[in-house]
DNA sequence: TTTCAGGTGATCAACGTTGTAATTCAGAAC
DNA sequence: GTTCTGAATTACAACGTTGATCACCTGAAA
């Protein structure tokens, strides 16, 4: 079937371990050995084995790559990114899901792929500060999202409070008085639910608005479906809101939904902006303004934080925080208070 | 580090053999010696070693799955059933992106992760007949999309030119009259486009309807994008189109959304119909019509079959072509006409 | 008591690769 | 011509697993 050193080897006359050499350029090969050996192993269609180098070297080139839904177009488009960024440092990608739950993602880093992988590129929602432990038994591990374990690991966090306060100043700053935020879960101290919520009210309160509950929407997980459930809520409390700050793209498409349902038009009754600035946010209707994170730089810095990390057990953990910056598209209007 | 059969075997006393017929459900073991032997795995947390266990046995326990681009929500979505699906036939499944040429998709079957996988789910865009070779030499393939190699290969295909059909004669039933069709790649013979674009034909010569090349919009590739520019050259030769049949669902959403810009209300003045149902189209504004192409079975059918091809490399080849149904929505309005 | 069958367990050789170390070889220096 | 040096090549032993084979042991039948 498929062609091994030996038999390379043999149609060369050279021992099989002179192939290796120059599979793997050694130097001191003579010109004429070697010409003959890659004439044999292009005669062969010789590949090495994967397997057997993995085994004998006990590294098998490939990271895992866990999010909670690949189906949420802002991680099936950072899947997209981690894979090409891993090409490029030789890397194979084995992308996962993991169960929306601590225990769904605990499997992950349980989970017999942990076997077939360098290390891992985790995107946690449920994880807390006791699974640490946990997370260092799974090996090498590069954490996306928040800021959940500073100092002790590798992380690549988006600067979810500044992001989320700034886009809140932008909504005030054009006139805006009552935003409503959709996306929160106040039933978790953590995670990027938490820290948006944060940005919001300290954006209120730094502009000497009330924080009232009564326009804030909770949403798990963050579909356009919950995001159309819970501006539904929050429009079912009383008087409309004159803007939304949503904590994702997907959540700020479905609330535009639940707004046009009730004869409400964006930008020019209610404003709206998002969180990711996925490709979709392009081609809505309205084009939604909205926080991108600094995505086009997450994937290649986890790959090399990850690489390192594989590379040198020992180093220092690094936490890398992109740059956001606001996009500014078609759903936000200003309002001119009389 | 890992602890391997031996470490497990001398902590239980017996022969690493013995434990290797433990983990493999060696019948004729007793079962006192299972159960130390058991005791010791727990103790050491002991996990096979993968790699060394894919040398041995040439089977991997993988395969890989290779879509156009991950990024379009339809391919995203089928990723995540295909993880799943695999997950429960015990394999792992690692995700590709072919560059989007004939020479991209070639590469992939010649990728050294085709020597990390056991076979491969592929969802070629370009390929052609004369690539039947180089397919069948990339080991077990399962080809997703339309049955471009009937006979020859394992596929799960759509019923293209009938669903598009279908899709038509529900305009046309519905009273419009001047239906574009968004999606249509003129040059290229076969794929998608093609036979897409030829329902639509086939059920405007049934309803004794010219075919207008003024209202077809030619886009490669499929997103929203394409969509919207397609629409806009459509709209761009003449009198507006009563209605859009668009191949996809991401170019109907761009479809809309040249509408829109243009002062055309959608389904007011416009009807759509799209294809593929992916999730956002639910959600959408308004919510999109389309042809739900039996998403919910190509995944399982697809891991399926592969695992079977790969069991017996010998079975004869399989076409599965599940089948497809319209879901009516709200992007669709009927006609009348005096 | 002996024989035998078959349950139980161990030995050994792969799978295909790379690191270590030993060996051969060619050319230069003496 | 001998010796030395470093380049070029090779032998060998892992890596951790499973299949084939062999050896042992126990209990039942003769």
């Amino acid at each position: 079937m498929a062609s091994t050193l030996h038999d390379v080897a043999k149609l060369a006359g050279v021992s099989f371990k002179t192939v290796s050499n120059v599979v793997n350029d050694y130097p001191f090969v003579r010109d004429q050995t070697r010409s003959k050996v890659l004439a044999a192993i292009e005669e062969l269609d010789y590949r090495p084995n994967l397997q057997a180098r993995s085994l004998r070297l006990g590294r098998t080139g490939m990271i895992g790559f866990a999010v909670p839904e690949l189906s949420l177009p802002y991680f099936a488009e950072l899947a997209a990114q981690v894979i090409e960024a891993a090409q490029r440092h030789d890397l194979t990608v084995l992308t996962e899901q993991s169960i929306p739950s601590r225990a769904g993602e605990l499997e992950i880093l349980s989970s017999p792929r942990r076997r077939m992988t360098d290390g891992l590129i985790f995107n946690p929602l449920w994880l807390e500060d006791r699974d640490i432990p946990q997370l260092e038994a799974a090996g090498p591990v590069v954490l996306l999202g928040e800021a959940l374990f500073p100092g002790t690991m590798d992380q690549v966090v988006m600067r979810n409070v500044e992001a989320s306060r700034y886009a809140t100043e932008y909504l005030l700053e054009t006139g805006h008085k009552r935003i409503a935020a959709i996306g929160a879960d106040l039933s978790k101290p953590g995670g990027s639910p938490h820290f948006r919520l944060e940005g919001y009210r300290q954006a209120l309160q730094a502009a000497g608005i009330a924080f009232d509950l009564n326009l804030v929407g909770e949403a798990t997980p963050w579909h356009r479906l919950d995001g159309a459930r819970s501006m539904r809520h929050v429009l079912g409390r009383g008087d409309p809101p004159d803007a939304v700050f949503a904590f994702n793209d997907t959540l700020a498409l479905g609330a535009i939904h639940a707004l046009q349902e009730v004869g409400l038009r964006v930008p020019f009754d209610v404003s709206v902006v998002g969180f990711d600035d996925i490709e979709e946010a392009q081609y809505s209707f309205p084009e939604l303004t909205t926080i991108n994170p600094g995505r086009s730089s997450i994937a290649e810095l986890a790959v090399t934080a990850l690489a390192r990390r594989i590379a040198d057990r020992g180093a220092v953990p690094h936490l890398s925080e992109p740059d956001f910056h606001l996009v500014v598209r078609k759903s936000v209007m200003p309002r001119s208070h009389s």
